[in-house]
DNA sequence: TGATCTCCATAGTCAAAGCCTATGGTGCGC
DNA sequence: GCGCACCATAGGCTTTGACTATGGAGATCA
C-alpha cells in the first residue's frame, strides 16, 4: 500500500472515471490504472466495478474510502505540522538562565524574540549554572545562559561568551556611605546579605572574600534576588550584585563600584556539543548574540 | 512520504537506536538511515537528535510520531477490513426474488448460506421480474431470481436457469372438486383470485387464458401470495400458483395439476453481464445452484 | 594514550517499481 | 457499421530502495 495508490483510488472514487482521475492527479491514465490494479492485488479484492461508463465502488472500495481519506488527511497534517515547526511559526525553546540574568538581560531580548516569532513558546528555567549544565546534558534544556568557567566535570558543551558583568556593592541609601570605590577587603567588617545556595553570585562572592583572606559573615541568607535587594534597602546589610541589576534596582540604594581589579563574571551561552539545537533555539541564540551590539 | 518511512521512523522513535530499529523492521541499517534521512529532507526538518548513544526525538519528531502511528494503524485497519470482506467474514448480498420464490425456495437456501457465512448480511428485495431487472441494471441488486424469458428491452444480463416450476390450480378443499387434471379452459367459468400487478404469475396466467381464447374474470385481485391463498381457502375462487407453493400451503386446499402441456415457468439466476458480482454474491450464487441437486 | 568497540553515515551496485507512449479491445452512439 | 470514448496491456526508460562494504567519531578499557 502506498500513499499515491490511495490518492489515485480516492480520485477515481470521486470522479467515477479513470481518465478524469488521472488528469486530476497528474499522471497518465495507464499509470493510474496500473496502481489501482496493484492496490487491488495487494488487498486481495476488487475496489471498483468497471462497467462501461459507470465506474462504481465495490463493497471493499466503500470500506476503504473513508480510511484512505483519513490517511491522506493525516499525512497532510503531518507535513504541515512539521513545516510550521521548521518555519518558526510554532514551537518552543527551553532556555535556562541564572536568576540575575532573568531580571537583567532577558526581558528585553525575549520581547524582541517574541515580537519576531509570536508562535514560539518560551520556557524559562531559572537556576544556578551547575543545575543548568546538568539539565542541558539531560536534554531538558535547549540553551542556557551560564557563568563561565564551566563547573568541573561538565559534559561536552559549546559555549559562546556573551558579555562580561561587573559586580558592584549595593547598600541602603539611608545608611553610612561606604568607601568609593569599594574594595573586597571592606566587606570583612560589613554585614552581608547573601543569596541562597545555587546562585553563582554566592560562590563567587564567598570565593573572593576568601581570596582576600577572610570568611564573610551573613546577617541574612537565602532568598532570591528581589528579596536580597529588599533586605539591603531595609538596612540589614550590603550585597554584591551585577551592575546591571543594581542599576535597575530603583531608589533607596547606594551603588558602589569595586576598585580595580574588581569582580567580573563572564556570561556565556551554552548548548550541547553533540547535538545541534533545534531551529527555534538557534534563532533565539542569534537574537541573544545580536543583542550585544 | 512513504509508509515504510513512517514505519522506520516509529521503530527508531521507539527503540531510540538505528541499528536495533533496522533489525526490528527487517532491513539493513543503511537502508533505514537513508529512508529516515529522505523523510527528514522531504519534511524539511530533522526528526531525531543523533547524539552518540542517545538518539532522541526533536520537536518535529514529537509532532510527527502520533500521526505516524495513526496512519500506520489506519493502513492496517484498511487491509484487515478489505480482507474480511474478501474472505466472506463480513459483507452483504443484495438479492432480488419474486414473491413466490421468497416463500418457496429461498428460506432453506438462505439458511444454508447463513450457516456457512454468518457474517454476511442478506438483503432481500421482493418484486416482479420487471422491477428486479431494472434494479440489477442500476446496481441496486447483486443477484436476482427472475422468471424467464427476460422482459423485452432488458439490459445486458447473464442468466443461469435454476429450475422449472409447474403451475397448479388450488381451490378450497370444501368446494366442488374440479376436473382432474385441470385444463386452462376450465378456468373460463371459474372465479379467479388474482395477485396484484407486478407478480409474474399474474401476467403468465392471464396470457395463458387469452391463448385459450378467453379473458379471465377475477373475484378478488391484489394482495400478496399469503392473501391470495387465504381468499382461495375461504372459497372466493381458485388460483394458479407454483406447485412448490401449493405443496406447502397446508390443509384446507385442494391442489389440481394441469393437464399436458400444463403451465411451467423457468426460474433463472441473473446478474449484470458487464460487472462480475461481488465475492459474497458469487458464493450465494454457488449455493443456489448447488441447491438444485 | 592508544587499541578496540559500537554505531551511524557514506559509497557503490543492482533489482524492482513506477511512469511514460503506443496500442489493443470493447461497448455505445450517430 | 463506423467511429468514438474509455479502460487495459505492452514495452522501454528512469528512479528508487535495498544490499554489502567501508568510513569515521565517540566511548571504553588496558
Amino acid at each position: 500500500m502506498q500513499f499515491q495508490q490511495l490518492l489515485y483510488f480516492v480520485a477515481v472514487a470521486e470522479t467515477r472515471h479513470f481518465t478524469h482521475a488521472a488528469e486530476r492527479v497528474h499522471v497518465s491514465q495507464p499509470s493510474l490504472s496500473q496502481q489501482i490494479r496493484a492496490l487491488e492485488t495487494e488487498l486481495g479484492a476488487e475496489l471498483f466495478s468497471r462497467a462501461r461508463g459507470n465506474i462504481g465502488l465495490t463493497e471493499a472500495g466503500e470500506a476503504l474510502l473513508p480510511l484512505a481519506r483519513r490517511i491522506l488527511a493525516d499525512a497532510d497534517t503531518a507535513r504541515q505540522e512539521v513545516q510550521e515547526l521548521a518555519q518558526l511559526r510554532r514551537g518552543r525553546v527551553r532556555l535556562g538562565a541564572t536568576p540575575s540574568l532573568c531580571t537583567g538581560l532577558l526581558p528585553e531580548v525575549l520581547r524582541v524574540f517574541h515580537d519576531r516569532h509570536p508562535g514560539i513558546r518560551l520556557l524559562i528555567e531559572e537556576g544556578g549554572s551547575h543545575d543548568l549544565v546538568r539539565q542541558l546534558a539531560r536534554g531538558a534544556l535547549d540553551l542556557a545562559l551560564i557563568v563561565l568557567p564551566l563547573p568541573p566535570g561538565s559534559p561536552a558543551l559549546t559555549t559562546v561568551e556573551l558579555l562580561q558583568e561587573d559586580l558592584v556593592v549595593v547598600s541602603a541609601a539611608s545608611g553610612k556611605p561606604p568607601r568609593r570605590p569599594a574594595r573586597i577587603a571592606d566587606l570583612r567588617d560589613q554585614p552581608l546579605v547573601m543569596f541562597r545556595h545555587g546562585y553563582d553570585l554566592r560562590e563567587l562572592t564567598v570565593a573572593a572574600c576568601r581570596a582576600a583572606g577572610f570568611e564573610p559573615g551573613f546577617t541574612v541568607e537565602g532568598g532570591e534576588m528581589d528579596a536580597v535587594l529588599g533586605f539591603v534597602r531595609a538596612g540589614l546589610g550590603v550585597a554584591v550584585v551585577p551592575s546591571m541589576v543594581a542599576g535597575r534596582a530603583g531608589p533607596g540604594f547606594r551603588v558602589t563600584p569595586l576598585a580595580d581589579p574588581g569582580l567580573r563574571r563572564t556570561i556565556a551561552l551554552a548548548h550541547r556539543s553533540d547535538v545541534a539545537p533545534p531551529r527555534a533555539a538557534r534563532e533565539l541564540q542569534r537574537v541573544l548574540l545580536d543583542s550585544r551590539e
